[in-house]
DNA sequence: ATCATAACATGATATTTAACATAAAGCGGT
DNA sequence: ACCGCTTTATGTTAAATATCATGTTATGAT
């Protein structure tokens, strides 16, 4: 379930992520003391659906993925959670129990910051509200939005704008590890499995991508581009 | 676009939708002073797409759809508003204009809080931003809970799903007047027309629902939510 | 190394959904 | 009432996607 590590002081985390802009030198070390970071191994379940949400999640390394399953043999990918994201924020205000499972699909470092301790914080400093409202409003936009692009797009439209979302927002390269089985982009872009194995063959055929087991090569991002804003 | 009307004390309100509850009444009576009341016929456009977010808006009563052209001959539809809901809570942090455009569907009065005020409020009351926190996280769930489900669902299943919605959760009865077209129906959850209107006459056929032009009563509630958790 | 298991891959077929065509019914304007 | 326009309606066909079947390749455990 995670080991315990030494976290870096909230300070380090502070000039990476814009959330802890308005949060003056004592109040960050009172964070500071409300917070402990683990280990997960890829594949390692960082919570499971149902649980009490105790903690704001916040990614410190590696990658995560929210999912849920749909069905007895169906789990759908809600987000897929990078460095410096918060995951829980949007959740935290409004249930008790997380309605997605969270588990790690890069070896992680997760931060946990107790929900009293931050909502104590909020409630005593305005300026923090402010910065969190914009933070949560910025992730769930991201959310919809993508959710929004994808569902009217057709099966090789779907396939160019998750490569082209990987290459360009999380590993900001052309050349990146996959870091998902193909069900699970299936799971993530509302396909079926077999159909993204057809479709990313397809676009290797077609010379657009190259592919190496789990690690894709986009040789050609403007057609990509091409296929996911018509598709 | 929209005509003033005399606009009831903000104290009223405040008992209706758990937003206020923080606030003193001092500080509602400022909120007071800066918001604006507007009444719109159905089918007039409340604000266009591009548009700068000047103002948070509540609908105090009627209808309203928040909506997206994709291409030249489609929209989307991204949400409905009912009363009480607040619209653009979610974007007024994140973004400077909407990406989205708000048309009522049913004759309705929308409150405009001017921004500036709003946030000031919220940046000097920590607990006033706690409830907007709470508020805004719950329709951020609940719209982004809505297009999961439906995404993961067939034709039969999504108008089954929408059908119920408008039931239990804006008209609170199983016979109602759709306050929108077939059309919009589609847009709504992704689908055509055509299958929209071919889904419900299979309804209508399978003595599921009645249909008399927009009215709409639901007289096997049970069979529905069948489809609708099946599909 | 060998086995078992899961992931990847591809072809054939069935099902679902979209697209096209056409017509009837409702509705606002004159 | 009549006209033009939009919405509702239904049948037909085409396209997209899912399902099923089967084989191959990777991967982990012993």
């Amino acid at each position: 379930m995670g080991t315990l590590e030494k976290s870096p002081d909230c300070q380090i985390c502070a000039f990476k992520s814009l959330m802890f802009n308005s949060l003056k030198q004592d109040q960050l070390s009172k964070i500071n003391t409300c917070k402990e970071q683990f280990h997960f191994g890829k594949g390692e379940l960082v919570c499971r659906e149902g649980d009490p949400i105790n903690a704001i999640i916040y990614v410190h390394a590696g990658l995560i993925k929210l999912h849920k399953r749909i069905s007895e043999n169906q789990s759908q990918i809600i987000s897929i959670a990078k460095p410096f994201d918060f995951v829980g924020l949007i959740s935290v205000f409004s249930k008790t129990n997380y309605f997605y499972s969270i588990t790690a699909i890069e070896d992680s470092s997760i931060c946990f910051i107790a929900k009293d301790c931050f909502i104590r914080e909020i409630a005593s400093n305005g300026q923090f509200a402010l910065d969190i409202l914009t933070r949560m409003s910025k992730t769930n936009d991201d959310v919809l939005e993508a959710k929004f692009a994808l569902s009217s797009k057709n099966l090789r439209g779907r396939i160019a704008h998750i490569l082209l979302d990987f290459a360009n927002n999380i590993y900001k390269s052309n050349e990146f590890e996959l870091p998902v089985s193909r069900r699970e982009m299936a799971e993530l872009i509302d396909m079926r499995m077999e159909n993204v194995i057809r479709v990313m063959s397809e676009f290797r055929q077609d010379g657009i991508i190259k592919i190496n087991g789990h690690i894709i090569e986009i040789t050609n991002p403007n057609m990509l581009q091409k296929i996911s804003d018509m598709g």
